[in-house]
DNA sequence: ATATTTTTTGAACGATGTTCAAAAAAGGAG
DNA sequence: CTCCTTTTTTGAACATCGTTCAAAAAATAT
């Protein structure tokens, strides 16, 4: 029978991941180690290379879960919002997803395959529904753009917001103080939406 | 006679140095190795920790040289444009610098402290510069803000900027087409003009 | 010249990711 | 149940890091 075989490997792959995820939520993508999460799901050293290639691997799996709990958390936020303005909601609700669970987010943007080693397809095709989001709103914006263009926008917008919630929750270098992130990833929503509707009028 | 003795130790500092911004420049702060910069600079392996606390440390000073570079480049855009929208100049000067010396730029966002270890001040302060390069041209548009807010929204105004670079050229999941780059830099740049002007208006 | 101090060296150490021969466990046949 | 085969799991061993430090080499002083 390799059913009871199958259930244990991904049995096995399951605690490895959840061990790996909590690890980086406790203490960050870079204290990350391999023997930590053989400890944590309960196996052999070796016990992680038979249901994953390599830590890159691993991670990438984690940076996929991640992925999906906050493909559900800004789809939900945008379906639930009523007339409010719809880059304001998707922004703070990155914001809120971002602060929750600030470790896991980071090692989405931390996380290097080593030099020369792409990014697997499968885990490029996971961020779409990022852009995807903001085409929908943008689109009433701009309806004359192309499809092509409106992809190209809709991740300068995703990019520049990203950009002030990453250097600030790393606070390091040019990072807003806590209490003012809010405020600015507010106005900074509403600043790009009034220059993309003064481009389109 | 000491002088002798300190010039000495300077020159090996700066060879490690050198060493260590060339071998970032060719291959990434992710392939920088103790014993690659040791062998460019001519010096044994032990050689880096008589003028380095550590690879952190020496990681820091590279950066910080970096920093300089780049603090020269943009004042030097900044007090060439004539009549050129400000915002733009500078974040497609950024844009250029960011291009023209890639990996040694990214060294910038990629590096970490290790857990618990904080960034010494004396880097902290050498990126001022920056916010202070966006205040001149933004107190002009809002004149009525406080210093304290000016700081904010022109680090805000970095970051974004920031982000829509970082993301691209890094060329992983959200980034823009290299083609695009610039045209969306500018675009990003005079959205955030006009909606700042709006807001102030 | 000789002694003392300073500088430079690179072997050695501890920690890391990864591998793989061997042990343990599971499955099948008589 | 016992023996044999196959699969799974193990953890010691390996290669590669950053870092240290006793000893060699060089410089300086006497």
């Amino acid at each position: 029978m390799s059913e009871k075989r199958t259930s244990k490997r991904e049995d096995l792959r399951l605690r490895v991941l959840d061990a790996a995820s909590q690890l980086i939520a406790e203490q960050g993508l870079q204290g990350l180690r391999a023997r930590d999460i053989a400890e944590r799901a309960g196996c052999a050293l070796g016990g992680l290379y038979t249901v994953f290639a390599d830590l890159d691997d691993l991670i990438l799996h984690v940076n996929s879960r991640t992925l999906g709990d906050m493909e559900k958390t800004l789809t939900e936020a945008a379906a639930v919002r009523g007339d409010a303005p719809p880059f304001e909601v998707l922004a703070l609700a990155y914001l809120g997803f971002a602060r929750q669970k600030a470790r896991l987010w980071s090692a989405l943007f931390e996380h290097r395959m080593p030099e020369g080693v792409a990014v697997p397809d499968w885990h490029l095709q996971e961020h779409v529904f990022l852009v995807g989001l903001i085409i929908q709103p943008l689109s009433a914006i701009l309806p004359d753009l192309s499809q092509e263009d409106l992809v190209i926008r809709a991740k300068t917008l995703f990019a520049a917001v990203h950009g002030v919630i990453a250097l600030s929750l790393d606070n390091r270098y040019v990072g807003l103080p806590s209490t003012a992130l809010e405020d600015e990833v507010r106005a900074l929503a509403r600043a790009l939406a009034a220059g993309i509707r003064a481009e389109a009028g």
